[in-house]
DNA sequence: TATTATTTTTAGACAAATCTAAAAATTTGT
DNA sequence: ACAAATTTTTAGATTTGTCTAAAAATAATA
């Protein structure tokens, strides 16, 4: 359990959400290039940064090997992240912003330091344990809920389940869910999954529904087991 | 209906803001020292603030003459008022603050930028007049309702006033209306006022309740005209 | 393995916002 | 009105985060 409260300026607090969502694609090290790419700057100015966060003991670095978050520098950015979500679950569910609206937003509100906040506003939810794209919202220890959830794709005929979420959060494929009146909670069943192109036909409000493989590429669905 | 967007750091919003404020105690200018004060910096600093404002027309300012807010100047600082008070209440009504401890978590949503965001705030809270404070929200035009308050020290014996403000906002105050039960929205009705030392006895909550003079003079009151 | 090509780091510069110390302008007091 | 006190501004330095250009280290390839 630890208390120490940690001064985290906007940018570092930036380095370190990025490199925790680039250490999932690079596991052992995230390169200076991919981080550079990721902040939209320059290689020169990730490496200064880096040795900052270095001296700060959130990253451990060696020269030319990358860089990976310590044990500190993990537990801040998942700090963040349970910030980022929580903002869009508010954003979406009492603001009432579509959820292809809140990206941008969230990205300033979970910058905002309170902890006292962050608490109430959790409460004020009531815990949910899924932001509105479906990425689950670590707890106040930093615990992610273990939530399965399936792609679409992956799905048979006869299947059923509920979306939780979706891969792909562009604004063009959030706008094509919601004219076709795909929304998390929803029930789907699998009624047909053509072999020729992987298309799927889908039962959703009781109304059919044909998807292309690509969309249901980016589609979670949390199985329902049928008993 | 001006819609030109001006990019605004965080420091010059907390400069607009601060001088909005200082304009009502000092209407003719004000001065580069006052300014330091408010905003817990050196003079120097003032100085080089007020030009980078002054280029960007957001104030007026001739060297040794004190600045005035622009006319774009004082919306700009409008609209963080707005903000400011909209989170408050939003923090003190949904989210359980008590009313002394949400100013430093304002302090900080105020800047968060997104038109939208505060319009579907405001929807949400229900379009709220005043903040918890008793301060009035302007609306999205930057229109401060005409709200009527009064000291509580300046009504007389037999009048009657709901709670809609404090003027003392520490946390020290605001601890003692909350210990004894003082909150926005209540009914008072002034039972006697000692012409000794200008303590009053109240009532409130069909309980009776005596103040000091001083606490009395920081306490706003909406009257209620006795038909 | 020697030579290119790529990646990463260093060196030096810049803008924003601040500071200290000193100079300039204004106000005050007698 | 003029010297003293105060206020305000200037000049120059510092910190943070960024940049460009060049050097150093690593990786790729013939």
């Amino acid at each position: 359990m630890c208390v120490i409260k940690i001064e985290m300026t906007l940018s570092e607090e930036n380095y370190l959400k990025s490199i925790f969502h680039l250490e999932k694609k690079y596991a052992r090290g995230v390169s200076t290039n991919a981080l550079a790419e990721e902040m939209e700057t320059k290689a020169s100015s990730v490496t200064d940064m880096i040795k900052k966060l270095s001296e700060k003991n959130l990253v451990n670095y060696k020269k030319y090997q990358g860089v990976k978050l310590s044990e500190k520098g993990n537990s801040i950015a998942v700090q963040i992240i349970r910030k980022h979500r929580l903002w869009e679950y508010f954003l979406v569910e009492k603001l009432d912003f579509n959820w292809d609206e809140v990206h941008d937003i969230a990205e300033q509100l979970e910058h905002i330091k309170s902890d006292e906040l962050i608490a109430k506003l959790d409460k004020f939810l009531d815990y949910p344990k899924r932001d509105p794209h479906g990425d689950p919202i670590p707890d106040a220890e930093g615990n992610f809920a273990n939530l399965e959830k399936k792609i679409l794709a992956e799905f048979n005929e006869g299947d059923q389940g509920i979306c939780v979420g979706v891969k792909d959060s562009s604004a063009a494929f959030l706008q094509y869910l919601d004219r076709n009146k795909i929304k998390l909670g929803k029930s789907i069943t699998i009624l047909e999954k053509e072999q020729f192109d992987g298309s799927m036909i889908l039962k959703m409000n009781n109304k059919e529904l044909t998807i292309s493989k690509v969309a249901a590429n980016n589609i979670y669905l949390k199985p329902i087991s049928l008993e």
